[in-house]
RNA sequence: GGUUUGGUAGUUCAGUUGGUUAGAAUACCUGCCUGUCACGCAGGGGGUCGCGAGUUCGAGUCUCGUCCAGACCGCCA
């Protein structure tokens, strides 16, 4: 037995106990004839004391030891003679009598702490290593949390967790498959899923009324902070209910992981359209914790001789509290922000709404100090507020100033503590691609339409909306499902609008056409990103830190050097010719 | 595919107008130290300045190319 505790659990109440402890040296503190050593492991950290005196083997080992280093102690369990209160076992030590080396170290290329010495790269290398570090252990401990309360939760509500196959076929909707070839099919590919969708829905079908899983998902994407190629999903069915029978559900399953993981009591989660959040936000996840909601301008802004804003289609404006302030070196700022290719606007009108009164824009020359005043009113502006105004084509000012304002509500605050939970509903079920003049799906292709925008889809598809709702928390989206279609003569439709052809259809999603002809139930579902809950719930932006093992940035696994080529022999084998190897 | 920032000691970074032997902190090594807990003190070792080309009497510094990494846009039903 290589311990008898853990080096998390003694405290005062063990005085007196001999006991066996192993971890890993997180620090040897050597004072000439007493040596100090930090014991570690992940459920705490343990202080040994060693007398180094009338000892000759025990004080050559603990010369040997240096951080990382493997090690088994015995010896007894003492009151410290000073305490350490900032630590949990800071008021004993193991007085000890033994000393085993089980395994030495190398110098870690840099410090296992929790504020680590180390940058990003040199730590996705040695993933192994950052992963003994407290704050990794801490959010891996909080993911294994969030999937055994989802999993209580939902077994609790009747849910069935059941596997769907990772070897499936490739689709031309959505994002980009990753793509196995078969060795016994030559010239033929499996792909991996992006979700379970069709699955899931057959499952309906086959009548396990309540599904689940928490399933991995790949998509061959460009990656972001939140974006992994491969990604965890917790993925969910219901039959014979109706969208609001899914919302009490899985609004229940959020406030039990918010409850269950840090204790804290969501709020009701208000309702917002699409078309209310693009409106007031600009986007379609808004981060509601604080407002700056878009304040429209355009019929008190145009008919001033001001060229650029009677051009424009939409002048929209956000007041910033307590910004009149801002000196201009700090406008230009955010002038220029604006103006960086990534966000793509021209230009930012601002109006200071100072202290004594009067009002200082950079349009003065095409308004008067009360039509300034009346843009102003309209959010009810008090003396010591900014305003900002952007303008020109509506939704490409409302993708802009969304993220002004969110780069707003940085700058004041606004946005580092709390949760704002809201349900974002009734999506357009179409949205028009200019590159493949077609439309898309906005959701998926087996989103149903609400109840009554069906007939429109021929005559009106932009004004089809979807019965689909997103979980938004903080301005990030957590999951998003719809009311699936369960009729044949409905999805047959929706594939024409999406200028499938009868046979296209046929082939890609003939088996799930089929299905609803033998008794489909209507059924809806949801999928929510795993990574996503467990870094909104900790409030951090990157999900690699929930993840043991991520990719970086170019999806590359540096750790293991991933992906790599294969043998000319493996090659031959699945059939397949390399036409621009790459230069590795 | 694009925009942008960066690559200098094991690590995190500084490095002025292009100019002597490229620095700091930390880590590491050695010695001293019996109550430390970011121990302390003294000393020491450690560099292909990502790579390649160019400009120059002279390049960590300027130019071009290239590789790698980060953030973002496109993309992500």
């Amino acid at each position: 037995m290589y311990r008898t505790h853990t080096c998390g659990e003694l405290n005062i109440s063990n005085v007196g106990q001999n006991v066996t402890l192993a971890g890993w040296v997180q620090r040897a503190r050597k004072l000439g004839g007493m040596t100090f050593i930090d014991l570690r492991d992940r459920y705490g950290i343990t202080q040994l004391a060693i007398n180094l005196e009338n000892n000759e083997a025990l004080s050559q080992t603990a010369g040997k030891l240096g951080r990382e280093f493997v090690i088994e102690v015995g010896g007894e369990v003492i009151e410290r003679s000073s305490k350490n209160m900032k630590m949990p076992t800071g008021e004993i030590e193991i007085k000890i009598a033994t000393l085993k080396i089980l395994n030495a170290s190398k110098v870690p290329p840099f410090t296992i702490e929790d504020e680590t010495d180390g940058g990003e790269e040199i730590r996705m290398k040695y993933r192994y290593l950052d992963l003994r570090r407290n704050p990794l252990q801490e959010n891996i401990k909080l993911r294994h949390k969030l999937t055994l309360e989802t999993r209580n939760f939902l077994d609790s509500r009747e849910f069935l967790d059941i596997e769907t196959p990772y070897l499936i076929k490739s689709t031309p909707e959505g994002a980009r498959d990753f793509v196995v070839p078969s060795r016994m099919n030559p010239g033929e590919f499996y792909a991996l899923p992006q979700s379970p969708q069709t699955f899931k829905q057959l499952l309906m079908i086959s009548g396990y009324d309540r599904y689940f899983q928490i399933v991995r998902c790949f998509r061959d994407e460009d990656l972001r902070a939140d974006r992994q190629p491969e990604f965890t999903q917790i993925d969910c069915e219901m039959a014979f209910v109706e969208r609001e029978d899914i919302l009490e559900t899985f609004e229940g399953l959020a406030k039990h992981l918010f409850k269950k993981l840090k204790n804290i009591d969501l709020p009701e989660f208000p309702r917002m359209k699409y078309v209310d959040a693009m409106r007031n936000y600009g986007c379609d996840k808004p981060d509601t914790r604080f407002g700056m909601t878009f304040q429209y301008l355009t019929e008190l802004a145009q008919g001033h001789d001001f060229k650029i804003f009677d051009e424009a289609e939409a002048v929209i404006g956000i007041v910033a509290k307590g910004c009149a302030s801002y000196s201009r070196k700090e406008l230009d700022q955010l002038v220029d922000f604006v103006k960086r290719p990534q966000v793509g606007a021209l230009g930012l009108v601002w109006v200071k709404f100072n202290e004594d009164g009067t009002v200082k824009s950079s349009v003065d020359k095409f308004y008067s100090q009360d039509d300034l005043k009346s843009w102003g009113a309209i959010d009810n502006a008090q003396p010591g507020d900014l305003m900002l105004v952007m303008s020109g084509n509506e939704e490409k000012t409302q993708n802009a100033l969304n993220v002004l304002r969110l780069e707003m509500g940085n700058r004041l605050g606004l946005r580092s503590s709390g949760f704002a939970p809201l349900w974002v509903v009734d999506f357009p079920l179409l949205e028009w691609d200019e590159d493949s003049q077609r439309f898309h799906a906005m959701h998926h292709p087996f989103t149903s339409p609400i109840p009554g925008d069906l007939e429109k889809i021929e005559t009106d598809p932009k004004n089809v909306f979807a019965n689909a709702y997103d979980m938004v928390i903080n301005g990030v989206e957590l999951g998003g499902g719809s009311i699936r279609i369960h009729d044949k003569k409905i999805q047959s439709q929706m594939f024409d609008a999406l200028g499938f052809t009868k046979e296209e259809a046929e082939a890609q999603f003939g088996f799930l056409m089929n299905a609803f002809e033998y008794g489909a139930p209507p059924h809806g579902g949801i999928a929510f990103g795993l990574d996503r809950i467990a870094a909104v719930i900790s409030g951090q932006e990157s999900i690699r830190d929930f993840i043991a093992f991520p990719k970086n940035n170019s999806g590359r696994d540096v750790m293991i050097d991933s992906p790599s080529p294969i043998a000319q022999e493996q090659l031959e084998e699945l059939t397949l010719q390399v036409v621009h190897p790459e230069k590795k």
